[in-house]
DNA sequence: GATATATTTCAATCTACATTGAATTATATT
DNA sequence: AATATAATTCAATGTAGATTGAAATATATC
């Protein structure tokens, strides 16, 4: 895997590890949410809640949009194209197919490499 | 979601959002290794792979064993049972079938929910 | 026993970043 | 214009954790 690619996989972990992130990312998962509404279920002050919101939207994993009657109300959304992304992403990086029988290039000197995988294993 | 598999989810993104521990999972998700060759592969220091391996094997992802004629030696590779469960529980933490057409509980007051949703949407 | 080898562990240092509390911004109502 | 409302931003503070360099541990060889 390019390094490149290792080092985006990571900052979008990096986006999720966060307990309470994570703990808003999840109702968001559910559909529409707004920061009160967020706020009230996940018990988090607003600041806190529009800080973690923020962060997400900067990774382009979510977008807002504004009550169109009231532009105080911003409502809270998973972007779908970001979410089959990162899905894909995580999919082929921890894809299980990947894994094939292997003998590392090192180990004793002087012993075969059958030898060597058998044992205490 | 529960709050403690939130939690466990984000403690296990946590173990893999660091790209250079990340840059070590890659290779294990390939086949066995060992520390020298990870070493060497990734140009990292040996006690910094091993201090990253320790995480790894800490939150169960990959497991050691030590070379059945030098014991000074020792591979490293994925826990298959723990590569499947972590797909599962990111598949369905990240499962697009989930979101909802949903009207949050808040907004102007006087405002019908067809109202609301229409817009500059 | 001395030396070499592969790895692991330890601890200091520094950076990243979540949280808190305050302030600000934008919008609506009276 | 004053007041209220919903959200956002700012900055200080404290914690978490990666990295570095040194030391320790375990094993093998002579």
């Amino acid at each position: 895997m390019a390094k490149q690619a290792v080092q985006d996989l990571a900052n979008t972990l990096k986006v999720l590890d966060d307990p309470s992130r994570l703990a808003i990312f999840d109702p968001l998962m559910r559909g529409v949410q707004c920061n009160c509404e967020l706020g009230a279920s996940l018990q988090m002050p607003m600041n806190l809640i529009s800080h973690h919101l923020r962060v997400l939207r900067d990774a382009g994993l979510i977008n807002a949009r504004r009550d169109s009657t009231d532009a105080r109300w911003v409502y809270y959304s998973i972007t779908p194209r970001a979410l089959n992304q990162l899905r894909e992403r995580l999919g082929s990086f921890l894809d299980p197919q990947r894994i094939q029988p292997r003998q590392p290039s090192c180990g004793p000197r002087g012993v075969s490499a059958k030898m060597r995988i058998m044992g205490r294993g």
